[in-house]
DNA sequence: TCTGGGGTCCTAGGACCC
DNA sequence: TCTGGGGTCCTAGGACCC
């Protein structure tokens, strides 16, 4: 059976998201910051002819913003989440094959319906997106992930389409591909996209005509993959969404540099509080633990980053544990006296809860004393909102290194707002 | 002054063994 | 002590994705 793949794209979705309860936004530049309104992460389509760029700094763009020519938003990513959401659930409706790729995405396997109804069938899944959710998407519909990709690339783009392309069967294909970057093409990044340019392959056209042979060569297993897919080879399945994921990560810049040992030791202990929380919530264990620290990495000259990995006594979720064990390494990678800027945690290794063979030094009982108390803790942060309960030794300042100016409210979920229950 | 966060997979090369 | 080849395992780093 032929496969029939349709990817549903949401437009410049963070630009889009903060756009919906606020419509005087309507056709104006927007974009979205990052953490700490470090960099723009989204632009609507204003923002993007005004020529701002994809991860430029706030400060670069300040001067714009003040005079009012484009909209700034601080990221809310409960806000975007929650979008999301709805946006995934409308799509449900229309089928159950649905592969949610990433937050702005998913893909839908479309092989039951037939073939010459699919680009109607596109556009009514697009009205309906847009009428239930007030999100614009685009629709790419192929034979292969890659071709449905590249397809949503060109409604994008070219707006006679409106906002849906159909590559299977069509005539038009190879003509459309001409009209895609070489560094367009999924599986194709910013390395790869100048290498091929230097060898005049400017087009995912010109990239589908290369020999496999040649592509294997200068590109790998990966990139060969990326080939035989644009050639109308179906080879990235569907996923079942049931994968747990291989590692847990989390970090943050910080706006004002951290120098102090106890300070460094805080964040590090609330962001291995934060990937625990991910960990139980997988109903996994971690193996072993990753700190990281880094000083401003624009100053190249004074640069400092080091990690230290330290493989845990035995698998846990248990976060006083890994927080122990998050400051062990951290005191061996730590230098006086510098700016630090960002810092993070890993946790990998990652195994089942469930199938974890049993350690004859593992007390039992007292195992079952922590998972109780880590359930009881995640229950009451879900319930109380994030931070509710934590360890001492998590920064008990809070967000207080957290800077965003422009933040729309939570308009979706505006109980996350309210006051927080003061416990003790 | 000010530059995001969270993932996956592949490969080259080193360590070690016979 | 030196020489040589082949195999496996592990890890760091680099590519990619959103």
């Amino acid at each position: 059976m032929n496969n029939v793949f349709a990817l549903i794209d949401c437009n410049n979705f963070y630009a889009s998201c903060e756009r919906i309860f606020n419509p005087k936004l309507e056709n104006k530049p927007v974009v979205v910051l990052s953490n700490n309104d470090g960099c723009v992460i989204a632009r609507s389509e204003e923002a993007k002819k005004l020529g701002i760029k994809m991860g430029q700094p706030y400060f670069e763009i300040k001067k714009m913003a003040q005079a009012g020519l484009v909209h700034v938003a601080s990221s809310n990513f409960g806000l975007y989440g929650d979008l999301s959401q709805r946006v995934m659930t409308t799509l449900q409706y229309f089928t159950d094959e649905i592969e949610v790729y990433s937050i702005d995405e998913a893909f839908l396997d479309l092989s039951q319906i037939k073939k010459s109804d699919l680009t109607a069938y596109g556009q009514e899944i697009r009205k309906t997106i847009k009428q239930w959710t007030g999100i614009p998407v685009s629709i790419g519909i192929g034979p292969t992930k890659t071709l449905a990709k590249a397809a949503s690339k060109v409604g994008k783009k070219q707006k006679q389409f409106n906002g849906v392309v159909n590559f299977y069967n069509s005539s038009e294909t190879d003509q459309l591909l001409n009209s895609i970057e070489v560094d367009d093409i999924w599986g194709v990044g910013r390395q790869y996209g100048r290498m091929l340019k230097g060898f005049g392959v400017k087009t995912a056209g010109d990239f589908k005509n290369l020999k496999p042979a040649w592509v294997q060569k200068k590109m790998t297993k990966a990139g060969l993959l990326t080939w035989r897919e644009l050639n109308g080879e179906s080879l990235i399945e569907q996923s079942s969404g049931l994968e747990k994921p291989k590692s847990i990560s989390s970090s943050r810049s910080f706006r004002q540099p951290v120098k102090s040992q106890k300070e460094l030791e805080a964040l590090i202990a609330s962001y291995t509080a934060r990937t625990a929380e991910k960990l139980r919530g997988d109903e996994m264990l971690a193996g072993e633990i990753t700190v990281y620290i880094m000083t401003n990495r624009f100053d190249r000259e004074n640069f400092y980053a080091n990690s230290a990995k330290i493989k845990l006594p035995s698998p846990t979720s248990y976060s006083p544990d890994l927080i122990f064990w998050s400051q062990k390494a951290l005191s061996k990678i730590y230098l006086e006296g510098l700016s630090y800027k960002k810092a993070g945690v890993y946790l990998s290794g990652l195994s089942n809860k469930n199938c974890i063979q049993s350690n004859i030094f593992i007390d039992e009982k007292r195992d079952n004393k922590k998972e109780r108390l880590m359930r009881c803790l995640d229950h009451l942060n879900c319930r109380f909102g994030n931070n509710t309960i934590r360890s001492a030794a998590e920064n008990f300042w809070g967000v207080s290194f957290l800077e965003q100016h422009f933040k729309s409210p939570n308009y979706t979920t505006w109980w996350s707002d309210l006051p927080k229950v003061k416990t003790g």
